[in-house]
DNA sequence: AGCACGCCGACT
DNA sequence: GTCGGCGTGCTC
């Protein structure tokens, strides 16, 4: 006899206890049951009806007595086939996550808490067809869709009768998702009346309630957030909110979330006509694609040089093949323009994935997919796991961005996971970037990948000039603004000729700290070791002075923490030391949008930060009306700088470009060169010439200098060498192992616990290189403390083993520490 | 992660 | 002689 017994990984168990259990299945579940299903098992003493899927099937007998048995098995919708089965494998020793973790990627939301069963009899018979099951028969009977759950409170041995019904088709189950909590709605609070009007109102003695007062100043900053944004922010409850909106002081409306907004843009297909460049890059991953087999190309294409053109083509082209595609993004939000390019070509053929959709619709597009409903799956990170029938090509969109990269377990870089299902599929990795990260850009350059170049922009457009400001002169020649000489001129002058300006400015806020001017300690957050941010929300035209500062910022802003949204008044005297004032350090977007409207008359300004997109049509709305030319000046943080076209726009301003440039991340060049030059590709995308201004403390990097050149062949040349001479990917990989705890001596013992390990394992055939335990960058996050090992080696099978038995060991010795181990992550 | 088992001190 | 503290180790 064969299923007698099957061997499974139970999801939902801590990373140790994460292997392989055999059970024992019932006769009346053998046909259901094969390799990927998912089943439920009874764990552990207390026997908790646990989740697993299947890996094995076996016979033996032998052990029968000493076997738990399987209880359930679950739809067919979900369970994996071989190429997800294998993925799984694939990703706990690329990550080392639990083979839950994995599967969790790859079925819809949290299938676990949420799928629900329900029973229906069918029409077969009349009566109760066993007489020890007839109360249960009856029972269904009486109340069709009948949870499992109800059932099997009313009857203690459910399982046996409702697999004898099924099996003999009495009985009919349906799986549902539910849908309580996937919000479909959105309850959108709005003032009623006017800012002014409110914030008088704070003011003044008619308003009592602190709590109410701090939600219309928060409603001042933003005109409109979501119920629960402002619980969070300000931690109130509906109560007040009701109240508020009862004395007609507030409005909330229910808004729905938009479902498949995307697919309201339908386009007509329209002939592509590629230049002779694009045509022969079109050629060249055409031929790659027909030759069958596992194939990675990379699009390298200068920014207008019209990389999506090309990807289209190839999309047909497939398409055309019989076969699918994966198209992935960096975020959804900020590639609206991309996402409905796509949506509007293929109409109903394509599924989008991504962070925002509710479980039921998740559910939705996930069935879709499996039953072959679609062939282009578009998403982020996520929908790199859209489980397709016959894939035939994934494309990375815009590849070196650091979201491809996941943050939180299992921590999978997408392009590994396409990597792997185009090796299973015989299909082709398409990466695309104008400015590729170096590790892609050295595997194309070493044959790994074809490399596929477009060097002209597209229509004959021609790239903006660019100016770099040394700030250090300005200042020395007494000019103490954020704007230099040169960029508030060009600003200026666009106001004059009504054209438009973007200025980039990487750090959101008012002021990015406060300083003691006696004993010079900034405030930091309590929970967590980093400056407090201090957020205005109303404009502040006085000058500030020594005297009045405590007065002024108090009355118009507060403390924020970034990291944990911890929120505090501002004090009068240090805290520390008790006696100095304070200097407002840094200036953050809020501060430079004050200022610019002091700066320049009549110039109307829209900002774009973390702040003003936390609703989610914010992010579209502030593009439309700046696209409108209902503002002069976009100001924003790295938000600006994603793939838009404004023909307006002729001046970009980067204000401050040293930001990203010192952090302690090897990748820092990376980054700014990037970044830099998709915020320069801004200006000028239609007829007018644009003009790009770099502010910087140090204008002889050779970064900003290749940056302002738009010369990507000369920084890659010269940032692999320094990879190279530094030991850095992609010479070699790095593994950061941090242990966080809410206590330190714990962290300690940790953190000196695995290097004893490292000590013990590692040998010299590994040449790995330790460093550390030392801190993180940010020491205390959240209340808890971080320190870490960072290993430099190449992660050889032998040695993600190893690293697997530490974090093994870890969990067992020290049960107050966590520890996790990140591979290559996309921050240090 | 849970949960039981077990070895030790405090208390009826 | 018994109750309950939590350190240790296992889960098919």
């Amino acid at each position: 006899m064969v299923n007698e017994c099957v061997r499974v990984h139970i999801l939902d168990v801590p990373y140790h206890a994460d292997r392989e259990y055999d059970y024992f299945v019932p006769e009346y579940l053998r046909d259901g049951i094969k390799i990927g299903s998912m089943v439920i098992v009874p764990f552990g003493k207390a026997n908790r009806q646990k989740l697993a899927l299947v890996v094995a099937l076996s016979d033996c007998l032998n052990e029968r007595g000493s076997l738990k048995n399987v209880i359930s098995v679950m739809n067919e919708y979900i369970s994996l086939d071989d190429e997800m089965l294998g993925l799984c494998e694939f990703m706990k020793s690329n990550t080392l996550c639990t083979c839950g973790d994995a599967v969790k990627c790859m079925l819809p939301t949290s299938v676990v808490s949420k799928v629900r069963e329900l029973y229906t009899l069918t029409d077969k018979s009349e009566s109760a067809p066993l007489e020890n099951i007839s109360q249960l028969y009856e029972y269904i009977k009486a109340n069709p869709s009948s949870d499992i759950k109800k059932i099997k409170e009313k009857f203690k041995d459910a399982d046996y009768g409702i697999s004898f019904l099924l099996k003999n088709k009495y009985l009919k189950k349906e799986v549902v998702i539910d849908e309580k909590d996937g919000s479909k709605y959105e309850n959108i609070v709005s003032l009623k009346i006017s800012a002014e009007d409110a914030l008088a109102l704070c003011d003044s003695k008619k308003l009592r309630s602190e709590k109410h007062k701090e939600i219309l100043r928060l409603l001042c900053e933003y005109p409109s957030l979501s119920d629960k944004d402002i619980y969070e922010r300000t931690g109130t409850q509906r109560t007040q909110l009701n109240a508020l909106c009862e004395k007609e002081l507030i409005k909330i409306e229910k808004v729905p979330v938009m479902r498949d907004k995307y697919l309201s843009v339908r386009k007509e297909k329209e002939e592509l006509k590629l230049s002779k460049e694009q045509e022969k890059a079109f050629q060249q991953l055409k031929s790659l694609y027909n030759e069958n087999a596992p194939r990675a190309a990379l699009l390298y294409g200068v920014t207008g040089s019209g990389k999506t053109s090309v990807m289209k083509m190839m999309i047909d082209e497939v398409i055309k093949s019989g076969k699918s595609v994966i198209i992935l993004v960096p975020e959804i939000s900020l590639t609206p323009q991309t996402v409905s390019v796509f949506c509007g070509y293929y109409g109903d053929r394509v599924a989008v994935i991504h962070s925002n959709l509710s479980a039921g619709e998740r559910f939705d597009s996930y069935k879709k997919i499996k039953d072959s409903m679609v062939d282009i799956v578009i998403g982020t990170r996520s929908a790199v796991f859209a489980p397709l029938k016959n894939l035939g090509m994934i494309i990375i969109d815009e590849e070196q961005e650091h979201t491809y990269k996941s943050e939180t377990s299992p921590k999978y870089l997408a392009h590994d996971i396409a990597r792997y299902r185009c090796a299973k599929n015989n299909a082709l990795m398409l990466l695309a970037s104008a400015t590729p990260s170096l590790t892609s850009y050295y595997k194309a350059m070493s044959g790994k990948y074809a490399l596929v170049k477009l060097s002209e922009r597209y229509g004959g457009a021609t790239l903006p000039s660019v100016i770099i400001t040394d700030m250090r002169k300005e200042r020395a020649l007494g000019n103490m603004s954020a704007f230099g000489t040169k960029l508030a001129r060009l600003v200026s002058d666009a106001l004059e000729e009504k054209k438009q300006s973007i200025l980039f400015l990487n750090r959101r806020g008012y002021h990015s700290s406060l300083g003691c001017q006696n004993c010079g300690k900034t405030i930091e957050c309590p929970h967590c070791s980093v400056a407090l941010t201090y957020h205005a929300y109303k404009k502040i035209d006085t000058e500030i002075t020594a005297e009045n500062a405590y007065d002024i910022m108090s009355k118009s802003g507060v403390l924020r923490c970034h990291y944990c949204g911890y929120q505090t008044r501002v004090s009068e005297k240090c805290p520390s030391c008790g006696e100095g004032y304070f200097d407002y350090i840094g200036i953050g977007t809020q501060k430079l949008e004050n200022d610019i409207s002091l700066l320049f008359e009549n110039c109307r300004t829209l900002r774009m930060d973390a702040d003003t997109t936390s609703t989610k049509s914010s992010y579209e709305n502030i593009l439309g009306s700046f696209l409108n030319g209902e503002a002069d000046v976009l100001i924003g943080t790295q938000m600006v700088t994603k793939g838009h076209n404004f023909p307006k726009v002729t001046v970009v301003g980067v204000m401050l470009a040293d930001t990203m440039l010192y952090t302690s991340d090897y990748r820092a060049s990376e980054r700014t060169f990037s970044m830099l030059t998709q915020v320069i590709g801004r200006a000028g995308r239609a007829k007018d010439k644009g003009i790009a201004v770099i502010q910087t403390n140090s204008p002889n990097d050779t970064t900003i200098q290749f940056a302002a050149e738009q010369n990507y062949d000369a920084f890659y040349k010269n940032e692999i060498q320094i990879r190279k001479s530094y030991l850095f990917p992609p010479f070699c990989d790095i593994a950061v192992l941090t242990a966080s705890s809410e206590s330190e001596n714990c962290v300690n013992e940790c953190v000196n616990g695995v290097m004893e390990m490292i000590k013990k394992y590692f040998n010299e055939d590994l040449a790995a290189i330790v460093y550390g335990p030392f801190e993180a960058p940010i020491y205390k996050a959240q209340g808890k403390y971080r320190k870490r090992i960072i290993v430099k080696c190449r992660l050889i099978k032998e040695l993600r083993d190893i690293f697997a038995r530490i974090l093994c060991e870890s969990a067992k010795s020290f049960d107050k520490a966590r520890l996790s181990i990140d591979f290559n992550p996309s921050t240090l």
